[in-house]
DNA sequence: TGGCTATTTTTTGCATACAAAAGTTATTTG
DNA sequence: CAAATAACTTTTGTATGCAAAAAATAGCCA
């Protein structure tokens, strides 16, 4: 018998599907409001509809679809109603993490997380947007570690995914961007105190913050209304 | 041509499955551990597999269902490390739902929900433990619903949903729902007063509690040890 | 008998096929 | 010509069938 190097039971097929249907949405290759038509996408992922329609009820559950009755799924359209109300919970699940990591977070995790900083401000110093990104999720996200209740970082994800499509394309204005940068030191500053009640104070406003900017960048592409389009039609790039 | 009297779009089958299910797992039906065999499933809902197994997903999704690659579903086991993550993410999310429905809730709502209150002190004095328990989740409720926000109402119904199995059939001792009770008188005065602080404070503590009583019940019942059984088998009744 | 392997059975996972509903186009009729 | 209706197409929803994996059983050998 050779050693246990079997399978790597490479993920089933609805999960695959679901992953990589996630991803469309969250990067708007699947814009919201367009509809995902079964055959079309079976055709793109090349599986059949069975795990195609899992995926999607998954998604579903997630939040990430709205599932028409006998018409299928569309990617979810927020309304700006929809953004508040979603930015409202994010902003009492991140002040939780925030507390929560405020009084549990070892030496090592807020290390990581003050390098990760520096890192982050030198992206704002060269004005680099996406490596501006990719840090401040991964700090939010290690924060999210120190916290220690993988249920609420999972609930956080979920909730989170949903604005992930807005964010992405969201460059923020200058001052935005600074104001974003001071909080971040304050975070680092009441972390490192290990002081939960300003954590929450600061992650409350952050994501205040964050809300209207994204805010006003939805009011911005939806003047520029882009009418639905099919799913596979933005897909070709 | 007729008024439009048209279809009640009966809810998809899927759909239907999907709320059947939630119900069999929340009511302990499917014990927390049983497989979920889909076979045995579909003759017992008397549809055929396809619909059952998207249903089935989107229970995956939700968290009541835990996927294994090849191997099917089973209910979940929650561990008591996952039920103390849980209630915390619950206390955080019933708390800033008590703070917004402080700052929101109108007259009629808060008139209703104190009433449903001398209802619930009714029902304790009877020490009628099923009313209690209908009308402690309807004041949640309530006030779930006067803090106007559905993407909040939505995501505690769900990680509550994971819970209720649990509180299914937990029989609090005297002690502890003499507290529970008084922290309710608590949480009219708060939502009276509009005080959104206070009603913070005291989910937060009602939520601490609630989880306690659940805990020893959990213990109470993991040494009673029921091993894992099949769904349909505590079906039958 | 006890532990191992081989075989059978069951069960899951995926694809396909068919039915019903929605959408679309063509046609009829006032 | 417009509106309504009818025929047709497309798409979703559900059931069934088949292959692969897992579980159960039987057989084998020490």
């Amino acid at each position: 018998m050779t050693a246990d190097i079997i399978a790597i039971p490479r993920a089933a097929l609805h999960e695959q599907v679901a992953h990589r249907l996630r991803q469309m949405l969250v990067e708007n290759r699947i814009p919201p409001g367009a509809k995902l038509n079964e055959r079309e996408l079976s055709g793109v992922l090349n599986v059949s509809r069975t795990p195609l329609r899992e995926a999607i009820k998954m998604l579903a559950a997630e939040g990430l679809v709205e599932l028409l009755p006998n018409r299928g799924a569309i990617a979810v359209q927020l309304t700006e109603l929809d953004v508040r109300n979603t930015f409202e919970v994010m902003a009492g699940l991140e002040a939780q993490s925030g507390e929560l990591a405020a009084q549990r977070i070892t030496d090592g995790e807020l290390a990581e997380i003050k390098a990760m900083h520096y890192e982050m401000l030198a992206a704002y110093t060269r004005q680099d947007l996406p490596a501006y990104y990719r840090l401040n999720a991964a700090i939010h996200n290690a924060i999210n570690m120190a916290a220690k209740n993988p249920v609420l970082t999972l609930t956080y994800s979920q909730v989170n995914a949903r604005l992930q499509a807005l964010r992405f394309r969201s460059n923020q204005d200058g001052e935005k961007w600074k104001a974003a940068v001071k909080e971040h030191e304050q975070m680092i500053s009441a972390l490192t105190a290990r002081d939960a009640v300003a954590m929450r104070a600061v992650l409350m406003s952050h994501l205040i913050n964050k809300r209207d900017v994204v805010i006003d960048q939805l009011r911005a592409i939806t003047t520029t209304a882009t009418t639905a389009t099919t799913a596979t039609a933005s897909l070709k790039a």
